[in-house]
DNA sequence: ACCAGAGTAGACCGACCTGTCTACATACAG
DNA sequence: CTGTATGTAGACAGGTCGGTCTACTCTGGT
């Protein structure tokens, strides 16, 4: 890998960390800058402005979430088995046991969706976009091309999500399993 | 009601509406001055930092939030109306329908956690504390004191919530009315 | 050996941040 | 009528923000 990738990625790793960690309107450039090690020159040789460094960084938790996701999900093959290993990967996640997705902080695209008002900004667009491609994927998986299985193990993972960062309840994950058990 | 307190309310309403409108950590002491017409000095004569105008402010969304759902609720004698009034109520604020929540954005206390990440900050309690009363309001509703329905209400809320604000899909309401039918 | 490209450190800019302070106006209770 | 409490406007302090720029160094390919 050339040099100019290396800075540019160690940038990207570092920022996504910070920015995962504390939220993205809280850590700034400099911060970004100290922590990495790279001169300030360097970053805007490779980004022009902090935007899209995060957008950058979004990209990034993207692909790391879709990988471990597809992990996750790889030889389920039926739907009770999506189900089962969607939402066990999920409590790994919040007990920090999914070591691909660093200590649990809630999602990453819900919280910078919640800092950006815009809903037209590249950035609240780039949020959407991953809930999009998650479902998508989750869809796969699934023996039917109906929507309606889809539609209660989004809400249910969601739920889930939000309520172990939220609440701090990490418990949600067998009860979602439990539900939709019942449902099928 | 004297001037004292009639200051203190418009700085708390102002401060509300910018908050959740645009996110704590955009919004600036001096914008909520502004926009309020009050003087700096007259805001920190009643709140000694930011801080607690945030939690003032938090406690101004939860009591309108409280009151809110308490009405949504009111004569639901079944279980199944209770689950019919909440995601019915859920429907009308995601389409700013209710117009004492304001123009939607989606779960103020899930976005003001997402920018504070410290859970043990007086502002991350507040914000469980938020959502714990709402569940225990659901749960006075409901005819059994068995937590398997209420949980499965919450995921669902909180789930119906967060896909009404990032993925901007309205439609989860009447589905999450539907899977707790079939469930019941 | 040399030169261009990519790196370094960090001063600097204007804007904005929270919070303090001075100086003055107004309202009202005793 | 007067004193206190509460209000006003806004300058100011000290810090951080994103972003620009200068001046210098390192490194790798020809």
């Amino acid at each position: 890998m050339s040099n100019i990738s290396k800075k540019r990625q160690q940038l990207i790793d570092t920022a996504l960390q910070l920015f995962y960690e504390r939220g993205i309107n809280s850590v700034g450039i400099n911060e970004v800058l100290s922590v990495s090690g790279i001169a300030k020159k360097t970053l805007y040789n490779h980004f022009t402005s902090k935007e899209e460094l995060v957008l950058a960084a979004l990209e990034q938790r993207n692909d790391n979430f879709i990988a471990w996701l597809t992990m996750s999900l790889k030889e389920a093959n039926t739907d009770i088995e999506v189900v089962n290993k969607l939402f066990n990967g999920l409590s790994a996640w919040f007990s920090n046991t999914a070591i691909e997705l660093g200590k649990f902080r809630g999602c990453f695209f819900i919280n910078t969706s919640a800092e950006f008002s815009d809903p037209n900004s590249k950035i609240s667009q780039y949020c959407l976009d991953h809930k999009q491609q998650v479902r998508r994927l989750i869809g796969e998986h699934l023996s039917t091309s109906n929507t309606e299985l889809l539609d209660t193990i989004c809400i249910l993972k969601e739920g889930a999500i939000s309520m172990a960062y939220v609440s701090h309840d990490l418990s949600m994950p067998p009860k979602c399993i439990k539900i939709v058990e019942k449902l099928l």
